[in-house]
RNA sequence: GGGCGACUAGCUCAGUGGUUAGAGCGCUCCCCUCACACGGGAGAGGUCCAAGGUUCAAGUCCUUGGUCGCCCACCA
């Protein structure tokens, strides 16, 4: 089996076989009913509209590190994966799929367009999970949630109608943010603003009653001419001297002859522009506010899909802009327009279809957010959900300060309707009696129907055509997905979820929504207990090379699967998880995935070399058994005979220092810590040091030797992958089945992480092991420099002052020799020979290898010039702060003292340097 | 108009007031040594954007400025 293993890490076989059995085996289901301390994560619902993309990936590995990380450590861990009906943006992907065979949503009729969204649903939301599944994401398959199914609709209604029994949602006719693509109206947050140059038409009004060569006019400013058609005012400042006089008059709307009175109000500012607004109640919010104020009618120009309505006279039917053009041209014609300004502006569009947004009147569903806010805030001031990183608490509470009411209701098919019924009669809204759903052809509807107008008596009750902005049920998510409303034992075993890891970029679209709605809905007695997560980790936005946000539209998103195939998952997982530094962006770079790559496969290797040699010693008669089964691994580390011994007690001890490093790192979501500590155990201190250290002593005939020795390599690479397990699943998983597991142990995720055992930490042996290493380290360097044929063995001669490092060579002479390519090391007693050799020194001791013919002498006395020149400054600014009287008196004694014996090193180690200089310049 | 972040080695980035500021990649030199060339060994490489300030001590804290990026925002 040993030979079987093959040279260079291959994951696609590895990795495809443990995704498979762990899904089928479900182990990762989570008991409710399990004791101990709970670990939960809602899973940010990815979206049904494609796949998943490397910013799932990120948010993937990190939340499945920790995930698997306190499984690992005991608790009783759920990660509830879903998936998210994304109503505008799944209605759009359809549409646009229709498009092609040259069909409109319109052409298929509600019910028979739904049905294809449907059909949509079950292929994408199916490549999505095995998508995730093949990636290792250890959910709780058996709780998938989509916020579709009956369960989640049934949530949502309670939710509607608990809201809207207490007033917080409302229907009313204000300016909303309308997508004449879309045809619905969005949220403000759905608007995104772009800076582009534009024009600010000055447009004259003629004063009415002035006439010939007196004709008077006031003169506007707009960006959107063709919306004056609409105009029902013209507005001044109160205060502005030049218009005062105008105020109470009339001009007359040009094109349009309409007498439109002229107004004073304070919202007109006298520094901008002309000083004169057009006053558009149905085209702009504060024009709209302002025709609230003065009772103005509202004219809406504009049908749905973005053109001119009948009430635009000679322009009905025109597309918007071409309008514009037409309005302008005719203005112009008639002499009233006096001037085109060049400007640039934010011009807002739709997020999803990026169409130029139109702010229009409309009758939509709003819920009032202010009330919902105070508690959220309170929540995050009091730290019942800790913000990481810190930043982005601020962002969250000023976002929560300047709260506005949000507009729920969208004019889309796909989502949740409205449980609401208007009565056809009397126009009363009758709410669903009670938050039941139905199956009607396999999915849910709101069962809960009026039968009577509760005003009027009648019958004839229709339910209102909207559904809710998506965002509405996502933001039940972390409690409708554990059985909300009913009180489950999920819900209670589960909710508050411990953790919300998700992208910045939805803070206020997602996180913010759930904290209100998780305090407002839940049952707990307390704000605590109804919190919906009790922390909340934001994590980086993954940017290709041009810091562009990675878009799946925009053609630069990049196929994880693809590049799991070209490295494997777990090289890929190790590369985000690196880079995760809370709080930066992460660019994607093909070295770090490169680097990850080789780092999967030296830790692949390092297990072959165990399992490849392993071959020898059963020859010898030891089993695989004696000398790695669980119950011998756990009391490592074993002594070992002989020299060499130290290197084993300094293992463990390093173990000890990296888990408590990969814990805390993992505590503060410091991925790329937990990742760097790792590595450099693994590669650094495992690798280089330890298993090129103890290899004779697995070849020792000697058992007293070979056994311990074995018994602490196999025991250092079982903590060593349990460790990796987060982070690296697939490789781990592999390699832990290698060697001996408990009878009916299924899989590494289920085994303990690491814990720092109490005897491993070894201060003595870490000095001891960083004394040698710096022996060997200036052995090598000497023949590196002297350009040695590493092949030839020499001799070299050592000095120190104390017994002690003494000692400890003599103890490990053979591992010196042999990894410092050295023939002997002479300990010598006396100070060192400098002529006719070359040395490397620290304050505590000095090595020297004799030239050969060939050595460079200019070389070496450069080399000892320059290090000379940095000591000697080194030495001068301790020196000088050493003298300071403020530096002693106030630093604290240790840096005082610390700092004094650092220098006292450094003039050891400068004269000595300097004496050798000297030599060599004789 | 507000707010946030970044600026550290050739590149991509870590760095939690306290010895000589680190990593990976790249670069130079040597080596296909019986786990691994996706490897081993040894090196070179930094006015920490600038200027002030606080402090015994600043890459780190404060102020101002510069460059770049992001978010929010109803000034026509």
């Amino acid at each position: 089996m040993p030979q079987e293993i093959p040279k260079a890490y291959e994951p696609q076989e590895i990795e495809e076989r443990w995704a498979k059995v762990w899904f089928e085996q479900e182990l990762f289901r989570a008991e409710n009913s399990a004791p101990g301390p709970t670990f939960s994560i809602a899973i940010p619902p990815p979206n049904i509209t494609g796949t998943i993309h490397i910013g799932h990936m990120l948010e993937h590995t990190q939340i499945d590190m920790l995930v698997r990380w306190h499984r690992m450590r005991g608790d009783r861990t759920l990660w509830l994966p879903g998936m998210d009906h994304a109503g505008i943006a799944t209605q759009f992907v359809v549409e646009r799929q229709l498009a092609k065979e040259k069909i409109r949503r319109q052409d298929l009729g509600r019910d028979e367009f739904e049905r294809r969204v449907w059909q949509w649903k079950s292929e994408s939301g199916g490549a999505i999970k095995q998508q995730m599944i093949r990636l290792g994401a250890s959910c709780d398959w058996t709780r998938e949630r989509f916020t579709l199914e009956p369960a989640l609709y049934r949530a949502v209604i309670e939710a509607f109608l608990r809201l809207y029994r207490e007033g917080l949602i409302y229907r009313g006719r204000y300016i909303v943010n309308w997508c004449p693509r879309c045809q619905t109206a969005i949220s403000d947050l759905e608007v995104v603003h772009v800076e582009r140059p534009g024009k600010l038409w000055h447009l004259r009004y003629p004063i009415v009653g002035s006439k010939g060569a007196a004709q008077e006019y006031l003169v506007v400013a707009t960006t959107r001419p063709e919306t004056m058609l609409g105009d029902t005012a013209v507005a001044v400042h109160p205060d502005d001297e030049r218009y005062r006089r105008f105020v109470g008059k009339s001009v007359v709307l040009p094109l349009v002859n309409r007498e439109i009175p002229v107004i004073a109000d304070t919202y007109v500012d006298r520094e901008f522009g002309t000083g004169v607004v057009k006053i558009t109640p149905a085209h702009d919010p504060n024009d709209f506010e302002v025709g609230k104020r003065h009772n103005l009618p509202e004219i809406d120009v504009m049908t749905n899909d973005g053109h001119m309505s009948a009430a635009a006279g000679k322009y009905a039917g025109l597309d918007r802009f071409e309008a514009r053009a037409r309005v302008v041209s005719d203005l112009d014609a008639l002499g009233l327009l006096e001037r085109i300004e060049e400007i640039t502006h934010a011009v807002g569009v739709c997020d999803r279809c990026k169409s130029e947004v139109e702010p229009r009147i409309s009758t939509q569903w709003f819920m009032n957010m202010k009330p919902l806010a105070e508690p959220a805030k309170e929540a995050v001031r009091g730290n019942l959900i800790e913000v990481v990183p810190d930043n982005q608490r601020t962002i969250l509470l000023n976002w929560l300060e300047n709260i506005r009411d949000w507009c729920i209701s969208r004019q889309l098919w796909w989502g949740h309707r409205i449980p609401i019924w208007h009565c056809a009669d009397c126009k009363e809204m009758v709410p669903a009696t009670d938050s039941r759903v139905e199956l009607f052809e396999g999915h849910a509807r709101a069962a809960g129907i009026p039968t009577k107008c509760p005003k009027c008596g009648a019958s004839k009750l229709t339910q209102d055509t909207d559904v809710l902005d998506t965002w509405f049920s996502s933001s039940l998510w972390p409690f409708s997905t554990l059985g909300w409303p009913d009180d489950t034992p999920d819900l209670r075993a589960f909710y508050p979820t411990s953790l919300l890891i998700s992208g910045y970029d939805i803070l206020f679209f997602w996180d913010v929504r759930m904290i209100m709605m998780g305090l407002h809905l839940t049952g707990g007695a307390t704000a605590q207990q109804r919190v919906p997560f009790k922390r909340l980790y934001l994590h980086s936005l993954v940017r290709n090379a041009d810091g562009a946000k990675m878009s799946k539209t925009k053609g630069t998103g990049v196929d994880p699967l693809h590049l799991t195939q070209q490295y494997g998952t777990d090289a890929l997982r190790y590369m985000l998880a690196s880079m995760s530094a809370p709080g930066t962006d992460i660019v994607l770079s093909d070295d770090r995935i490169l680097g990850a790559r080789s780092f999967a496969n030296k830790i692949w290797n390092a297990a072959r070399f165990l399992f490849m040699n392993l071959e020898k010693v059963e020859a010898s008669g030891l089993t695989l058994e004696e000398l790695a089964a669980p119950e011998i691994r756990a009391k490592a580390p074993y002594p070992v005979k002989g020299e060499g011994a130290l290197a084993h007690r300094w293992i463990f001890s390093r173990l000890a220092a990296v888990v408590a490093q990969v814990n805390e790192a993992l505590e503060d979501f410091r991925f790329h810590e937990a990742c760097q500590t790792i590595y450099q155990f693994f590669w650094g201190d495992f690798c280089d040091w330890y298993i090129e250290w103890v290899k004779p002593q697995l070849a020792a005939t000697d058992r007293e030797i070979a056994l311990p020795a074995w018994r602490n390599l196999f025991a250092a690479l079982d903590v060593a992958l349990r460790l990796l397990h987060p982070v690296m699943p697939f490789l781990t998983e592999e390699l832990w089945h290698k060697l001996p597991q408990p009878a009916g142990a299924r899989s590494i995720a289920l085994d303990r992480f690491p814990e720092p055992i109490s005897h491993w930490p070894d201060a003595g042996s870490d000095d001891a092991m960083a004394r040698l290493q710096e022996i060997v380290i200036a052995a090598r360097n000497i023949r590196a420099e002297m350009k040695l044929d590493p092949k030839r063995k020499v001799a070299a001669e050592f000095w120190t002052g104390g017994p002690m490092l003494r000692n400890l060579v003599a103890e490990n002479m053979d591992p010196l020799l042999r990894l410092a390519a050295l023939s002997e090391l002479q300990v010598s007693s006396v100070h060192l020979d400098p002529t006719g050799a070359a040395i490397r020194s620290t304050s505590a001791f000095d090595l020297r290898i004799a030239y050969g013919n060939t050595a460079d002498k200019p070389a070496e006395m450069a080399r000892l010039t320059k290090e000379i020149e940095r000591l000697a400054k080194d030495i001068e600014a301790k020196q000088k702060r050493l003298a300071d009287d403020n530096f002693t008196s106030k630093a604290p004694g240790k840096v005082v003292d610390d700092l004094r014996a650092t220098w006292m090193e450094r003039q050891i180690e400068h004269k000595k340097l300097r004496d050798r200089l000297e030599q060599l310049e004789k």
